[in-house]
DNA sequence: CGTATATATTGATATATATCAATAATATTT
DNA sequence: AAATATTATTGATATATATCAATATATACG
């Protein structure tokens, strides 16, 4: 799946392939930093650089838990990890799947301080913490980044629109449809999705209970619509789902 | 019911007290402004006057249709509006009720400069158009102004957050609760809620048919919940409502 | 390597909610 | 004031979806 990589610094010449996660070296060259960070200055990317560290989190960890306090904004190196609220009686809704270099700020950054979602690690991920007042100040001071980071935050929100109106106005099928059309066209650009998207996952991310989430995809699967693998889900009629998706 | 309005038009001293609307002189010592614009200095305030209009719309009219460009921001001087977005196959999803001095940006400004919901009037409504150009431009000169407007757009997330775990995750008697208590709370800061709220907008608000939320109210009623009365429904029991809210 | 634990599957049943159809009430227009 | 349109109400019925229970499979663990 995913190999290893060496560190991007040039200067460690011991460092062994006994990682598969990512040891960035610097932001100024970094080639695992989200794009929004090419709004940056050298120096801008300097001072970011000696204000963040990289943490490697194993497949199931939890990388951020809602109610916490934000200390720290999030650049995802490497991996994958699921964005999640934890809502009413257990049950948990994803909002979006995190894949590399995303930039994961937060609505509590400029209101309480506090993390309202909760993230967790789908595969071995790795991540960059930059310090929130540091990433703060470069906002206030650099108007084109600042305007990136509001364009980000506004399509999270446009995003979550979506996801109310699927939600909401769309029954099983279309839901369903909806969750394997994005992990084609946004996650893995691929008609594979990996078995690390579980059933519950699914079901999370389309609101329905895992039991309609097998239901449905035994369903496509009848239909040749998808063919379900040991280990992952093939879609083999994307036009049949684009079309399941539209009806609702 | 709408009469008159004259100029806002320093000239005009002829002004009379015949409209129920405001006539807005300046914003500088504005009554009806968002208190955001609390932040700004005398001078901004005035380049804000200087490219403001302020328009009132007749109960029903629409304020902003979804889908349009995004050329101004609002600030609600006085009324009552929704605001929804239009989803699928006519059904409308309402956001949240817009009550006066609330300011409306969207997600729009720092994406695609197009509105992405519709806002219509309640009741007649004044509002005061500012050229988005014009308060960019403010934003990126006054950073306190700055992150008190990404507050607001952070409180705007939340609740939609909660409004996605509320309609997902609680059944009808819940998600009626919830709406209820929003009135009372939020918007009327009374146990009456106005009949200028539809049925139809309560089914908006919650996520359900029209009829089945016609038969949660009866049953509220029958149970001394609510009483509904000719023009407004006058909550009894707010307890029973912040614990059917809870239960979901 | 076998045991424990979590995840997945399936059909039967229960339940919440929408839809429909028919009527009533209210508001708006002429 | 009559006519028309819109909004509200109600009970009967249909349908989508969740829940349950029982089993199977895969994964983690000592």
């Amino acid at each position: 799946m995913f190999t290893g990589v060496l560190s991007s610094n040039e200067l460690s010449f011991t460092t062994m392939n006994y990682s598969q996660h990512i040891d960035c070296r610097s932001c100024v060259d970094c080639g695992f930093r989200s794009p929004m960070f090419d709004h940056l200055s050298h120096k801008e990317l300097q001072l970011i650089n000696e204000n963040r560290f990289e943490i490697k989190f194993n497949k199931g960890e939890i990388i951020r838990k809602q109610g916490t306090f934000l200390s720290h904004v999030i650049s995802l190196n490497s991996g994958l990890a699921k964005l999640y609220i934890e809502g009413l009686n257990g049950k948990n809704l994803i909002l979006r799947i995190i894949k590399p270099t995303s930039f994961i700020g937060g609505p509590g950054m400029y209101y309480d301080q506090r993390h309202h979602y909760s993230v967790a690690a789908l595969v071995d991920t790795s991540a960059c913490f930059i310090d929130i007042n540091i990433f703060k100040e470069i906002i206030h001071s650099n108007p084109a980044f600042a305007a990136e980071f509001m364009k980000g935050f506004s399509i999270n929100m446009l995003s979550t629109y979506d996801r109310l109106i699927n939600i909401t106005q769309k029954q099983i099928p279309g839901r369903m449809a909806d969750a394997l059309l994005y992990f084609s066209d946004q996650i893995y650009n691929s008609n594979k999705i990996q078995s690390v998207i579980s059933k519950q996952d699914l079901a999370d991310l389309t609101s329905m209970s895992k039991d309609s989430a097998v239901k449905i995809l035994r369903e496509f699967n009848e239909e040749g619509i998808i063919k379900t693998h040991h280990d992952f889900i093939e879609i083999k009629d994307i036009e049949a789902l684009i079309k399941i998706s539209n009806i609702g």
